[in-house]
DNA sequence: ATAGTGTTTCCAGTTACTGGAAGGTCAAGC
DNA sequence: GCTTGACCTTCCAGTAACTGGAAACACTAT
């Protein structure tokens, strides 16, 4: 399989999957003759796990760690639990910054008329 | 004042104060005879507007947007509020994401016992 | 005079890619 | 056999918004 399709078939771009070997976060993969990289369903899968984690907002080093999770056969789950509800909690410090950011600037757009006069709550609210 | 003081009363470090005039964020301060930068109050308040600005989310582009609207005496308040407005919509998606990535990552976690055992639904749901 | 702190400039690194140029390869069509 | 176009390669640069650090100069207090 060459990039475009290997790329495809993970879903992500074939300048990612470029990308993620040359950090080593996947391994390189084998070249043809011609120097065209060569890759097979395994090599897939494992690129399409990290987008999926990349989805969720895994940061690369943890994609790193998920990954020899995802590979090591006898890790506790334990193990994996331990980054995920990390995450987790971020998720959740994240969602709270952005109510409160949220409450903020829209009681801010609220009070303005958005009118043609210049005096603007937003504005002072931010000076 | 000089940087230091400056930065302090913004609330912004002064790396950060030096890189906002690089930039040309905010007009490069006077210099004193040694070549030390100098501040005043209007620099100061613009400093920190802009610090605000950043905490609420909004770019570096739209600083410059906001930056212009709040020293001109004349522009309407409908002209901040299209740029707040298109801010909070930014907000509510991002939370909207956020929320159903944590139901996901939330309900792979409570499903992964975390024990001594290999077997892990949140692998599986990423893989 | 010297020590310690503050300031200057400039360069490099961060995160996770993305865009683009210059050039090699492959399959199809004429 | 040759050209065309799609695909592949490497490498360099740029993105957003800073942050860290080195080398050198300035200021203050003892």
């Amino acid at each position: 399989m060459n990039i475009s399709a290997a790329s495809k078939a993970a879903g992500l771009p074939a300048k990612t999957v470029r990308y993620y070997a040359d950090i080593g976060l996947v391994p390189a993969p084998a070249r043809s003759e011609s120097g065209y990289r060569s890759y097979d369903d395994a090599s897939v899968r494992k690129l399409a796990f990290v987008r999926r984690a990349r989805e969720f907002g895994f940061s690369i080093a943890e994609c790193r760690e998920l990954l020899g999770l995802y590979e090591d056969r006898r890790r506790s789950s334990a193990d994996v639990k331990r980054i995920a509800a990390r995450r987790l909690d971020e998720i959740a410090l994240k969602q709270k910054e952005l109510q409160s950011l949220h409450d903020e600037l829209a009681h801010l757009v609220d009070a303005c008329r958005g009118d043609d006069r210049p005096d603007c709550p937003i504005i002072d609210g931010l000076g």
